[in-house]
DNA sequence: GAAGATTGATCGATCAATCTTG
DNA sequence: CAAGATTGATCGATCAATCTTC
């Protein structure tokens, strides 16, 4: 066997795949809301500030969370506004401005990224090891856009 | 071998499965964006009403794509605004409303239809029918809500 | 002129509140 | 009082336009 798959069987998966991450997705951000009174977006944000050492420019952050520059204008704001990200002035570069997490921003953080990974945890308590390499693998292989930043693929896909 | 997951491994799982899906999501609406001038949401719910032989109420709709009621209403009026889509009276309960295709609606989505089921053969174009059966079975054990209406869910999850 | 960032218009999505009908 | 639907407020997200700085 292991024929071709047909046009059919690939439109089932991807169904299936975004039928999938979607429900896991809605359960995440209604114990995000509920236990901790945030988003998932917003939760993101401090995630990839986390990840940083020293911020990310506004930019930066655009394209690790594959979303425009606009949408990262509005968040931040919000999330300065609640005291848990700072805005610095970028030493080289007057143009840009950097964002970091703020004391609480990653007190914060750690309490609900501990909190996230017991959900995922929990959610996906079917899967051992060889289930979830073999998951990753075939994911990896679907993925079309492994280092492109999305939201400004429009000006490189003509037709 | 085949031991237990660590946490870890299991937030990787998801990480991939969320980043992948968006990936895909991301091209697809694009090519919407593009090709045909609408959206994913609009896309979600033609193909909903296509599938349903007598038309749906707003209610059905809003629970086959998991989305809010007020979502719906929105997505409808814009819909109906365009032709696509045509509002009728439920003889049965005056309260209901019924949604159906126009002969416009059915025949834009034919085309849509068959664009996007070429789309997902080309990103999906390196899965063979051994790997699509797998990446199914495997997505579908992840799957937490098979039949949940996930935007009421909130109703039954105390903590 | 191009890159970083913001702004404004619009669509999607949620929730809470409300209105009508069952 | 329940259920179907709409409305209004708010957040997220895109795009196109603009401003500043490189």
């Amino acid at each position: 066997m292991t024929g071709k798959a047909s046009a059919k069987d690939k439109l089932r998966v991807w169904l299936r795949l975004l039928r999938t991450s979607r429900a896991i997705e809605a359960h995440i951000r209604e114990r995000l809301r509920v236990t901790f009174a945030t988003t998932l977006p917003r939760f993101d944000v401090l995630a990839a500030l986390e990840r940083s050492e020293t911020g990310l420019t506004m930019t930066e952050l655009s394209r690790e969370l594959l979303v425009s520059n606009g949408n990262v204008t509005g968040l931040i704001e919000r999330l300065v506004g609640d005291r848990l990200v700072a805005r610095a002035e970028d030493s080289a570069d007057r143009r840009a401005t950097r964002v970091q997490l703020t004391a609480k921003g990653r007190r914060d953080f750690a309490v609900m990224a501990a909190a996230h990974e017991a959900w995922v945890g929990e959610l996906l308590q079917d899967f051992d090891a060889a289930d979830a390499a073999i998951l990753n693998d075939l994911l990896a292989r679907a993925d079309p856009a492994r280092d492109l930043h999305v939201p400004s693929l429009r000006k490189k896909v003509p037709a």
